[in-house]
RNA sequence: UGACCUAUGGUGUAAUGGUAACACAGCUGGUUUUGGUCCAGUCGUUCUAGGUUCGAGUCCUGGUAGGUCAGCCA
């Protein structure tokens, strides 16, 4: 069997979620020579995490099934819209990897071809101008389980539908005093179905088609309109939109013409990660009520947070196939995400020695004053990444947690008279623990075995313990931004009796200040990504400066032995 | 108490009427110049009660639990 044959057949027997087997089905059967998907945000707020589920998911089958999609903007509420929005969304789509079929595309730019239609519906009967308000239509569309009473508007005859329909397009009316409704059932026992509005009067500016128009259009009329109208085959939403299905289907119904492509909507269990929010108003109110710095805060769940946590693309598309597509309503593990991560940066990361609260070691029987540069491996992973060069000296650094003056031999880090070794360098053994006043370890007097050069003694001697370390007259000051999870618990949002803002981490933040870092780092790039050894990964932050440079806490590696701290 | 949807290890996702699988997390051990990586082991009466069938996680019926819907938001 050849390479290609086994992947082949890996990729054969890898399970299809349910949309695959919907879509392999209507390529089968001939329905559809080509599939169109399409992402159709709202430019009304960043996207997050789950908004990249669902970008991996239809750009993903477009790639997989050699069809197409639509990077379409839902803008039909100006209120809400900005092209700020409109710029940040267009920036993630592209860091993910993806482009879309042609241009950027606009329910916008269909509003007349919408408003033509409504028309028609008007004029075959299926659309009527109610002038009711909001309150009262509210009223009248009854409950659940009470249908709705007609308005007098439902009676009114085409022409005069007609007329004020033109009127309302013609800004005749104020916001509010007019709708136009599409004529179903005021019965249905699906409220979606109950003379639901299709457009509503706003005489308020549009960030694309200006003040041209002071109508319009409702989501539920213009959304899969607009599939219709690009082509699109498969029309996969979030799972909230599924009782407005019987509703997309009845516009589409009426519109259709004979031989075009009639679009199918296809619903999907929205992500939800666990210790995060994902809604775009909680979102929303972490930046607005300061909680965090911004839409890109490092601890947002929003795409350009994890772009800025160090994340990569890659890893996120891993993410996105592990946690799979289905209908039920789901909490996926934060670490799973970490993982999806940390599995890819562990092969690409650069490693490097940094320590971050820094103990002062002197190694007493070292020459004053000289230094030599030990050769250290950049990715134990990938020998292709070759090697650099790390100085060491008489004093150095390593991290306090390392030494204990009193530890049990399952701590084999450096302990009074225990011999450690530093990473690519040295055996050294603690002799003699310096202290201030005050009873605080200030240094630490070590003497190495010259013999152990490269960190392999040639006696045979075993050592269990492995430190980074720094050397002081080489070292380079970095800060680096830990993070962790924003909120302390697994669902914050989950209480109906509690506001999600009662569960802020509020050490979700800290920075590390004193950092010293080898001087290799002194050369990393802006948004470069290394593995700080035995830490974890970093990313030198997109506004860290030259002489100040501040490194972002991706995440840390796995620690099995913190773990176990605690018991 | 209307309609629609969902129910499989701690968390997700598979199994397309024929031995419940994979990943993550946890726990045990092994390897290791990162307590990382890697490797091995371990963790389930498929919500429930009936039914169909030689055979049911899968099909049927009833129940239970959860979700969605009463914006001129998307």
């Amino acid at each position: 069997m050849t390479d290609k044959t086994i992947k082949e057949n890996a990729e054969e027997k890898k399970p299809l979620n349910f949309i695959e087997q919907i879509i392999e089905e209507d390529i089968n059967s001939g329905k559809h020579k080509e599939i169109i998907t399409r992402f159709p945000p709202e430019p009304n707020g960043y996207l997050h995490i789950g908004h990249a589920k669902s970008i991996i998911l239809n750009f993903g089958l477009g790639e997989r099934y050699k069809g197409k999609t639509n990077l379409r903007f839902d803008d039909t509420n100006p209120v809400k819209e900005d092209v700020e929005y409109v710029d940040s969304i267009l920036e993630d789509v592209k860091w993910l990897g993806y482009d879309w079929n042609g241009d950027v595309r606009f329910a916008s730019d269909y509003f007349d071809q919408l408003y033509d239609w409504a028309v028609m519906l008007i004029k075959k009967g299926l659309a009527y101008v109610d002038d009711q308000s909001g309150e009262e239509i509210s009223a009248n569309r009854g409950t659940p389980s009470k249908p709705g009473t007609s308005s007098s508007g439902r009676n009114r005859s085409i022409e005069e539908n007609i007329d004020l329909f033109e009127r309302m397009k013609n800004g005749e009316f104020k916001d509010g005093e007019k709708v136009l409704r599409a004529k179903i059932d005021m019965s249905s026992p699906n409220m979606h179905m109950r003379d639901p509005v299709m457009y509503r009067i706003k005489h308020a500016h549009h960030h694309r088609t200006g003040n041209k128009w002071c109508i319009y259009p409702m989501y539920d009329y213009t959304h899969g309109q607009s599939d219709y109208i690009e082509g699109i085959t498969h029309s996969i939403c979030t799972l909230e939109f599924e009782n407005h299905r019987p509703l997309y289907d009845w516009f589409l119904e009426h519109i259709y013409e004979t031989g075009k492509t009639k679009p199918r909507q296809i619903e999907f269990a929205r992500l939800n990660l666990s210790y995060t929010v994902m809604s775009k108003r909680k979102l929303a109110q972490l930046v607005e009520e300061k909680y965090v710095s911004g839409w890109d805060d490092p601890r947002m769940p929003t795409i350009s947070g994890l772009r800025r946590r160090g994340f990569t693309p890659e890893s996120l598309k891993v993410f996105a196939e592990k946690i799979g597509v289905a209908k039920r309503e789901n909490i996926i593990d934060v670490d799973l995400l970490e993982f999806s991560i940390r599995e890819h940066l562990n092969k690409i990361a650069q490693r490097v020695m940094v320590v971050q609260e820094p103990l002062k070691i002197t190694i007493t029987n070292y020459p004053e004053g000289e230094s030599e540069w030990l050769p250290a491996v950049n990715n134990p992973e990938d020998v292709s990444m070759g090697e650099r060069e790390v100085p060491f000296s008489k004093t150095l650094y390593i991290e306090q947690e390392d030494f204990l003056e009193e530890a049990d031999k399952k701590f084999f880090r450096l302990k009074p008279g225990g011999e450690v070794r530093l990473r690519y360098a040295y055996f050294i053994k603690c002799n003699e623990v310096v202290k201030d006043k005050n009873g605080n370890i200030t240094e630490l007097l070590c003497t190495y075995d010259p013999l152990s050069k490269g960190g392999n003694s040639p006696d045979g001697r075993k050592v269990k313990g492995t430190l980074h370390w720094v050397s002081a007259e080489h070292a380079v000051d970095i800060q680096i931004k830990q993070y962790d999870r924003l909120f302390n618990d697994e669902a914050p949002d989950s209480y109906k009796d509690r506001n999600f803002t009662e569960f802020i981490n509020l050490e979700s933040l800290s920075v590390a200040k004193n950092c010293k870092a080898e001087p290799y780092l002194k050369q990393a790039k802006q948004c470069e990504r290394f593995q700080f050894e035995r830490k974890g990964y970093y990313i030198l932050d997109k506004e860290s400066k030259h002489d100040n440079m501040v490194f972002n806490r991706t995440v840390t590696l796995k620690d099995s032995w913190k773990n176990k701290i605690f018991l």
